[in-house]
RNA sequence: GGGGGCGUAGCUCAGUUGGUUAGAGCGCCGGCCUGUCACGCCGGAGGUCGCGGGUUCGAGUCCCGUCGCUCCCGCCA
């Protein structure tokens, strides 16, 4: 991709882009200035690629036509900072690189200024085979940035915002700021706290959404509000998370469900077709939670390919065998999920076991269909009708692997259907060009959490019941509430928000947060509601995974200009970092180890 | 908090069963080179084998600890 600059307003260093000089500079006099990217010395003749935003081209210094810069060019090294001016000529026919955009001309030099001479790189910023490893690119991510692949990176990722701001401009939102110091409201990730000087022991928060805000927003009457937000969670890291992170936000008045999802599939399809995504047919699929449980069993389903789980609770209800009947009558489920014809040395059926433990399974029985039987260290357990039912209902062929989790029904789901997405990877059941969205619609409004003996919201507590609320029946609540899932990752979630203080009350009272709680931590929100607030919903996504599935990249690392490591430090600037004694006296702060701040 | 992988030259890596002076490619430095474009050729420099401790006649290699990077589990309303 070519970064379209503004042509160049032409001044001391240059008149013209590296990556312009093309046809229309021919026999003409230009000036360009950019980074040395490669030096190619031939003793008599040198050719230098000059490298800036747009790309590269390359300066020929020759002694007949620049005695001085030609002293200069045998000086020249990598990221040399330069300005030269010179011919732009047309390459001869057995000279063109036609890889380079520019390799049909060169330019002959005839002045040429050192700005900037640089130290030897850590690293070679391009056309080295190996792959530099991140700890290096990170401690110097200027010189990281430098390379194409990372430039591309950020030019989408500007693309992307730039479209987004197109269509929520067009559909009526307006960009509002929203703090970046609210109050603490300890619900969720764990806050990033910022100690108050002016309030000695009073802390702020790190945002973790705008959520209230932009609900506040609503209630002020601004109808439609977006923001590309940056957020903070002070949980641990994975590929896809970084403490701070970005999301574009979105709210809007008098809409339900449908106007919401429409504005959005417009948004979608508007910013896919501008930083080239696949194409979208609207409107997407829409999949009810409880199907996509059913089938997947998870809420963020890859539906690019099949392998959908099947629920054999009913077909071993009565088994002799203990760990299937065990499971089910402690009040579990037996699922089961054929992965087809595949044939796997004991060593990688063993790592399925250990993969199946360490995400929370007891065990995973695996068999492959053999006959009307298993062959499988688990088929002497089991009748020979209970395979014959086994086999029909997971539609198993001869040879089939079929794998089995006995569990909590939501155990038994996680495992098989994050078991299921390996697999697919495993044996690359995965279209490479395919591209599944859907939204996740029908959510329940609350969960029960086990552990803390207590109901939780799958969103968040502002989530709007679907209907009317039955307190004394909590479980049954349907949410209106709907997340975007593309090829299996979740890019964004949102819903209908309660605009009504008496159903908001009762919601946090269901969650177990008494009047009294909620009127302390979110009595302005409830205050706000009772002013007259409008019906509203809206949307949040996480841009840094959006821009990471259209750049096609590994990690959201590499769509983030200066992200964090796995510790989360910033490997280029140190941070976090001690401070100063001053600096906590000033705030009131005594670390528990002493010496830990200061130097 | 837990589990796995990695850590050797500036970068990417190899390094046998524990054995003598730790290697390669690229980069870097010097020389030569007028059509290269990952230029080429010749020569050279460059190492706290992450750090600390231990076992051993002897440790890059084995053991313990620790730090860093990374992937995963927990966590992420």
């Amino acid at each position: 991709m070519s970064p379209p600059l503004p042509p160049i307003r032409p001044n001391a260093y240059r008149d013209t882009w590296c990556g312009q000089v093309l046809a229309d500079r021919v026999d003409s006099e230009a000036r360009v200035a950019g980074w040395v990217h490669r030096r190619r010395d031939h003793g008599g003749l040198i050719f230098v690629d000059l490298r800036d935003r747009t790309g590269l081209v390359q300066l020929v210094f020759h002694p007949d036509s620049s005695g001085e810069a030609f002293e200069l060019g045998h000086r020249l090294r990598a990221e040399d900072v330069l300005s030269v001016a010179g011919v732009v000529v047309r390459r001869s026919e057995d000279t063109i690189n036609p890889e380079l955009p520019t390799g049909e001309f060169e330019l002959r030099v005839s002045v040429a200024e050192l700005l900037a001479d640089a130290d030897t790189p850590p690293f070679q910023i391009e056309g080295f085979s190996g792959e530099v490893g991140e700890d290096a690119r990170l401690r110097h991510r200027y010189l990281d940035l430098r390379r194409e692949s990372m430039r591309e990176a950020l030019v989408l990722r500007h693309r992307v915002t730039a479209a987004m701001g197109e269509v929520l401009d067009g559909e009526g939102c307006l960009d509002v700021e929203t703090p970046v110091l609210p109050r603490s409201t300890p619900e969720g990730a764990r806050d990033f706290l910022v100690p108050s000087r002016l309030q000695r022991g009073a802390f702020y928060a790190l945002p973790q959404s705008p959520q209230l805000f932009k609900q506040l927003l609503m209630v002020a009457g601004f109808e439609r509000y977006y923001q590309v937000a940056r957020c903070f969670r002070d949980e641990d890291l994975r590929a896809d998370r970084q403490p701070d992170f970005t999301q574009l936000d979105i709210e809007m008045s008098f809409v339900g469900v449908d106007d919401v999802i429409e504005v959005n599939e417009r948004l979608l399809a508007h910013v896919f077709e501008r930083a080239g995504g696949p194409a979208l047919e609207l409107p997407l699929q829409r999949l009810p939670y409880d199907d996509a449980m059913d089938r997947f069993g998870t809420d963020r389903p890859d539906m690019r390919f099949g392998l959908e789980l099947v629920d054999l609770s009913d077909a071993l209800r009565e088994t002799e065998f203990k760990v299937f009947s065990g499971a089910i009558a402690s009040g579990g489920a037996v699922r089961g999920l054929n992965a087809g014809r595949r044939e796997l040395p004991r060593s990688e059926l063993d790592g399925l076991i250990s993969r199946a433990q360490e995400l929370g399974a007891k065990g995973l029985v695996w068999a492959f269909r053999e006959g009307e039987g298993w062959r499988s260290p688990t088929a002497k357990f089991l009748s020979e009708e209970e395979l014959r039912d086994l086999n029909s209902r997971l539609d198993a062929e001869e040879g089939d692997l079929l794998l089995l989790v006995a569990d909590q029904r939501r155990v038994a789901d996680a495992v098989l259907g994050q078991l299921r997405v390996e697999l697919a990877q495993r044996f690359e059941l995965i279209p490479a060009d395919e591209h599944r969205l859907v939204w996740i619609v029908d959510w329940p409004l609350l969960e029960w959490n086990e552990g803390e003996r207590r109901w939780d919201p799958l969103h968040h507590p502002f989530t709007a019941p679907a209907g009317d609320f039955d307190p004394d029946r909590p479980g049954e609540a349907r949410a209106l509430a709907y997340d975007l899932v593309w090829n299996g990752q979740e890019m964004g979630g949102g819903s209908i928000r309660i605009h009504r203080a008496d159903v908001q009350q009762a919601v946090f009272a269901a969650l177990g947060i008494d009047a009294a709680e909620a009127e302390a931590r979110f009595g302005f929100l409830l205050e706000a509601l009772r002013y007259g607030a409008p019906p509203h919903g809206g949307i949040a996504y996480g841009l840094d995974r959006i821009v990471q599935r259209l750049a096609g990249a590994d990690s959201i690392r590499d769509v983030i200009a200066f992200p964090k490591t796995a510790s989360g430090a910033d490997a280029l600037t140190g941070a976090p970092a001690p401070v100063e004694e001053m600096q906590l006296k000033e705030l009131g702060i005594a670390l528990h180890k002493p010496g830990l701040a200061g130097h």
